[in-house]
DNA sequence: ACACTGTATGATCACATAGTAATATAAGGA
DNA sequence: TCCTTATATTACTATGTGATCATACAGTGT
């Protein structure tokens, strides 16, 4: 536990955090949580425009977050690397845990 | 499980993401899972300078990542979120994960 | 061959932020 | 009080990248 990590292992680890630091990919992984999804799907979802979701997309790929099958005209997209719902539900965790805490120093200073 | 997430919640859970997407912040978090150190502590072994690790600790105090206990002169940090840990675990989990897929794809191309 | 649709790819702009140097603040000692 | 040390902050620059527009590319049908 808790081992000393190189600085290069280090800097993948901030690389592949990077990806997620963006709500419109988060918004991109969510919907695709769901299941395979083409590019106009995920446009209709998101609300953001096609251009933005394929680059978004692409990002995602190129760090081996989603997947991609190709039928036709449509691109398939789906997740690839399930570790992305558990990384976001510690986060959540984490957000709730914070806001219990200021609601109870709110309470405790009133 | 995997729940959709409405898109104020997916911002925050960003946020936290980008607070990690830092080679320099991630180091000096790694140190401090050795314990409890103070911002010279830190400088001397990140390499860093001082104000550079001034600014990242007040970047993750502010997030919550850590905790600050002023004694004299001197400013001890520690982690306050021992999530951090596990988040950064999954994240090197997955690296390996995709190293062990390029070398065998190298080994069988070969 | 042409037109149409879905997706990907530049080029550009705007903005956020990491790093750094200089300085400010705060605490302790002479 | 003055000096020194530890930490925080401010101002600045440089770099990275998200959003957008326009366009290119690929597959399908006529």
């Amino acid at each position: 536990m808790s081992k000393q990590l190189p600085p290069e292992i280090l800097e993948l680890i901030a690389d592949r955090f990077r990806i997620l630091a963006e709500p419109a990919r988060l918004r991109i992984l969510n919907t695709l949580m769901l299941g395979e999804r083409t590019v106009s799907d995920l446009v209709q979802d998101t609300g953001l425009n096609q251009a933005n979701v394929s680059k978004h997309l692409g990002v995602l790929r190129a760090s081996g977050f989603v997947d991609r099958r190709k039928e036709g005209l449509y691109a398939f997209y789906s997740i690839a690397d399930p570790s992305v719902e558990v990384l976001c539900e510690i986060m959540c965790g984490r957000l709730e845990v914070q806001a219990h805490e200021q609601s109870a120093i709110l309470a405790g200073s009133s």
